[in-house]
DNA sequence: TTTCGATTTGTAATCGATTACATTTTTTTC
DNA sequence: GAAAAAAATGTAATCGATTACAAATCGAAA
């Protein structure tokens, strides 16, 4: 091939500024280990040939590759979307690069995943998903690849996790509820056999105990964390001989569901009832009304958790293997006195 | 190291299986190239030792990752989420895997993420930013990197690209706002020097010069693609002697802004002011009342920029360099005949 | 059975960096 | 100025796969 054509590799660096590859690799990975002088002749040379490292040959030697896989149910989920900001960021600040496996739930892509992480593709794994990557086929032990999980612990695993106080900020909004003089509170859950649904439903019904006030299954509707849902409960406290004073939605999209069921059929929000969401993503607080909702720190979540990947990463102790973030409440235009 | 916990490698299968490391190979990569009962035994070996090839002395080898690197301005930006979707559904089908670089708009991140697709990091570059990557320093010619440009394409390059007709579209919903009988239409603007902007801003005369009516000036109000744009927008309008009739925003957070800033001041959307927005992202069929807008196939600009590129990688001819896709108007309850 | 071609397998070079260790150069100390 | 210590550089092995080419094996045809 044309010699001009050919990408430049390290020894036609060395070459051209008279020194040894060695030398070279020092140049560019640890400055100050060469003399101020050849540094520069090496840049130089650097800049004349056009050189850019090869990173196959280089994570080959150093067995490393400094990017992280963060392996996610669905890119597309509003929800995600500044988790994986808090994460890219981290990420950036500390050199390393981001990966991201969009699983679609589908466990043959996950496996697929799992399978390349080990092949050494990536330094570490953050799991959005909340669940492990699958074994990979033939079950010999293998060397861990640095995990952590993130938005979701993993039941029955010792995966460090960060994860929002779900029943704490659960408990939290329903007392606000109760606070400003509701009583009859819905609740709409999120999809059974879910551990976030399970955490915060625990909190709905602290709060209620914590007023001597018994849950009514009446008012509890399953839902599945889509608008839909949230539509169809509305609907179904409709049909009911007495309504609720307030629902909470266990997450912001079943909440905007109820807020349009209810408007649709002439109530409105929050005058005729008060409606609360979970999450605060993006639109909460567009929404028409503007949405009471319990605020989660997503892209501090994806922060912590990365922090914590890159320690184990690089063989630093984890200061707490668990961690969970106090979620704030916000008070909008979707609830009010009673 | 200890025997059983050393990785192990390509060699280890090959004595186990009682063949050449060569075999190995194939009998993994082109198993039709091996006799079956070769490749059962290397099967067999592989599971025995729990056998994972090594990524980068693949890729250090073959100069190929089958990785495409994905450059996002803002990856929490709900309108990517779809477009990333549908790049990572097809990557998954073309057997790549997907990188995602978050530059910020940070041209310092932009300029290490154009060095590293150099380094050979990844097989083919996905420019969702509206610009080329920065030339590496010291401007010597490199080999080119493949790279397809969506979502907004790149004026003066000829990198190919993949984005909606904005233009007709724009013009087709101004069209659809006439029908209705609406001729004191208003629009309020992305930021100028904004390919996609000066489009849809296009289209948008296009339609009322069709009519024979030139803009007002008075209805057009500069925005930034954000809700507080549109709030203040409606604010501006509430200030003229005379409101628009409908107003058409050139995105969907800003027709929100619009409507949350109408019905603050006690108009009501669609009955008093039609509004109009772009992009159809998720929450805009879910907002209070749902907003009519132009939808962009968001996934299938990603997914056809994919096709593109693998193709590109993969040494085939372009059918066409320069793609654009339709959009559909989607009539909801934001607006009314007038 | 022999021969020829096709199929399957093996040998060993190669991709392009990093780094242990050896060697040389420079600096410090007395 | 010599010896010792420190700093800078060089030599060459190494990471773990793929694959060109050579060699061996197999099957079919004569």
């Amino acid at each position: 091939m044309d010699e001009r054509l050919r990408k430049p590799r390290i020894d036609d660096v060395a070459r051209r500024a008279g020194v040894s590859t060695a030398t070279v690799s020092r140049a560019l990975a640890t400055p100050d280990q060469v003399k101020p002088k050849t540094r520069e002749a090496v840049e130089k040379a650097v800049l004349e040939t056009g050189y850019v490292l090869n990173v196959a040959a280089r994570n080959l030697r150093t067995n490393r590759t400094h990017a992280v896989l963060a392996v996610v149910p669905d890119v597309a989920n509003i929800f995600f979307s500044l988790v994986l900001r808090g994460i890219s960021d981290t990420l950036h600040q500390h050199g390393y690069r981001l990966v991201i496996a969009d699983t679609g739930n589908d466990p043959e892509r996950e496996r697929d995943h799992a399978e390349f992480a080990q092949a050494g593709w990536v330094d570490g794994l953050l799991l959005l998903n909340g669940r492990l990557l699958p074994a990979p086929t033939g079950g010999r032990r293998r060397l861990a690849v640095p995990t952590v999980s993130l938005c979701e612990r993993i039941p029955g695993s010792d995966i460090p996790y960060v994860e929002t106080a779900n029943r704490e900020a659960a408990r939290a909004m329903t007392e606000r509820l109760l606070q400003l003089g509701h009583r009859r509170i819905g609740y709409v859950s999120g999809p059974p056999n879910n551990i976030l649904e399970h955490d915060r439903f625990a909190g709905y019904r602290d709060a209620l105990a914590a007023r001597g006030l018994a849950p009514d299954p009446a008012l509890v509707c399953p839902g599945d964390y889509t608008l839909a849902t949230g539509e169809a409960a509305a609907t179904a406290y409709l049909s009911l001989a007495e309504l609720p004073d307030a629902v909470f939605a266990s997450n912001d999209a079943m909440a905007m569901g109820l807020i349009r069921g209810f408007t649709a059929a002439g109530l409105s929000v929050p005058e005729a009832i008060s409606i609360a969401g979970f999450d605060d993503i993006e639109f909460a607080g567009a929404y028409n009304p503007a949405l009471t909702t319990v605020h989660q720190a997503r892209s501090e979540i994806g922060a912590r958790a990365t922090t914590m990947l890159i320690d184990l990463i690089e063989g630093r102790q984890l200061a707490s293997r668990e961690v969970h973030l106090p979620a704030e409440i916000v008070m909008r235009d979707s609830t009010r006195e009673r």
